[in-house]
DNA sequence: CGGTATCCGTTTGGATACTG
DNA sequence: CAGTATCCAAACGGATACCG
């Protein structure tokens, strides 16, 4: 098995979600929003997740290039997931509440 | 850190919910269903989600005694994520089908 | 800006054997 | 049946430095 978990495991995974939700993000601007990823582990998360078709990586040649990534529509789908996700963390007591 | 993840973390957790959400199961009924996991490591997410008030543990004094697990009123809402999760997995194409 | 490369600690998880 | 104990491998993840 290449990876243990599917595209959901990890501790980021549902947090890049989270932010490409809204629109597109540029690579310096999900650093920001995520709050304490190192770019090794972004990177990867992102290589990840296009690889599985979920979210789409466009460079445009201006001068210098930008980068920005955004949720495919098959990733769109992770929406509903995210609400729910959100809805049971605001359930939980407050030392539980990080789910 | 004592765990990276919150109580939606690791391979397991979510597929614990899933089983449980029927109603409750028993120690060999949930190693039978799950399929494949280890016995430490269906104890370990137990206790895990046991701590976290999300399931509950009942042991019967019968000859020989019995165990079983279910959700409680918490745990129960997490319904929704599986749901979604479960909805969101059949979107995907069989090769990345695994969430 | 948008990444790679390297190093290393921590956590997760599988296999297996064993016990009350 | 319902777990524990032990060992080990792999994945996850943080820090930092560096590059086109």
């Amino acid at each position: 098995m290449a990876r243990a978990h599917g595209v959901l495991g990890g501790k980021w995974t549902t947090l890049i979600f989270r932010d490409l939700l809204p629109g597109p993000q540029r690579y310096s601007g999900l650093m920001r929003s995520l709050g304490g990823i190192s770019p090794r582990m972004l990177a990867e998360r992102l290589d990840m997740l296009e690889e599985a078709g979920l979210v789409e990586r466009r460079v445009y040649p201006t001068n210098p290039p930008t980068t920005d990534y955004r949720l495919t529509a098959l990733g769109q789908g992770m929406g509903p997931v995210i609400a729910a996700m959100a809805a049971f963390g605001s359930s939980l007591p407050p030392a539980t509440g990080e789910a």
